[in-house]
DNA sequence: ACACTATCCTGCAGGC
DNA sequence: TGCCTGCAGGATAGTG
């Protein structure tokens, strides 16, 4: 499911609950994760105040207070949801089976954040929180496209001599950390970028971004903060914390719209579906060069 | 180093 | 109605 957009809306909307709070008691009702939970997870996390909550690239990291943190990531399908402990009371805004519901984290003010994840790739780590940027999966980690740090003078250092398809270039975490099949396609799609161009012909001889290059970080920040405004978007497993629906899916200017007419003002294109790397790319063979 | 594939897992939509 | 196939927002191990 998630890409940063979603993934920072879980945020945000765990925060509440979780900063401050005391994780009481933990369940942990299946074990098989993409990764196998850390030794005594739940007794480590028991009597723990979480200090804060972040998000790096699509994994959310949750401070303790002996100085390790909770690092999380969603997969494709994983979800969290905030029940109240208050008997009775059940859920139907968050529209969820409880045959998924994998974690529980029972918290001290009476509620619990529930981890609910059907095709299990997700996971959830301990690490001693001033080793997380020295953890390998962590260390290797690329810029977040919502800092300073994603501009025309990056992309072409990354680009530069690269045969692959750019799409494939934007879906690699090690250069670019947050983005998803959605929104590389919607990104690209506003920068009137082909996804089947190769990454290299974007960067000039002398290592300089293309016009349509330097538009990409640009089209890229643009398409992550409409999503933030929107909550995400909900195709299938993402909600807000809250149970509402994202809607930036209504937004969505290629994906999932084969077939249906180019949104660019004055393009007569329509949206086609190709597959890369095993994966579907939607985009506008006119607009897109 | 790079490009590309297969794989983990469940649920759902579409075709017959 | 059911059975089958393919596809889904991610990441990684393994292949040339």
């Amino acid at each position: 499911m998630p890409e940063l957009p979603e993934v920072e809306t879980v945020r945000r909307g765990l925060a509440p609950a979780l900063v401050g709070a005391t994780i009481a008691r933990v369940e942990v009702r299946r074990h098989d994760l993409r990764l196998p939970f850390p030794q005594r997870f739940a007794a480590r996390l028991q009597g723990r105040r979480v200090l804060d909550l972040r998000r790096r690239a699509k994994y959310l990291i949750a401070d303790l207070d002996d100085a390790h943190s909770l690092i999380m990531h969603l997969g494709m399908s994983g979800s969290f949801r905030i029940d109240d402990e208050t008997p009775g009371h059940f859920h139907r805004a968050s529209g969820k089976s409880a045959a998924h519901d994998h974690v529980v984290f029972h918290l001290d003010h009476g509620k619990r954040v529930v981890y609910n994840d059907p095709r299990r790739f997700g996971c959830m780590l301990l690490v001693a929180t001033n080793e997380i940027v020295a953890d390998k999966r962590f260390c290797s980690l690329g810029v977040e496209p919502l800092s300073d740090a994603l501009d025309a003078a990056f992309v072409a250092g990354v680009f530069r001599g690269r045969a692959a398809p750019v799409k494939a270039l934007l879906l690699d975490q090690r250069l670019i950390a947050g983005l998803g099949n959605i929104y590389v396609c919607e990104a690209l799609h506003r920068a009137h970028i082909s996804p089947l161009r190769a990454a290299g012909s974007l960067v000039t001889g002398s290592g300089r971004p293309s016009a349509a290059l330097a538009r990409l970080p640009q089209a890229i920040k643009d398409v992550l903060q409409d999503a933030l405004k929107a909550g995400g978007s909900s195709l299938r497993d993402h909600r807000q914390i809250d149970g509402s629906l994202g809607y930036f899916q209504h937004s969505f200017r290629v994906y999932d719209r084969e077939g249906a007419a180019c949104p660019t003002p004055g393009c007569k294109g329509t949206i086609a579906r190709v597959v890369q790397s095993g994966r579907s790319t939607f985009h506008c063979p006119r607009c897109q060069k």
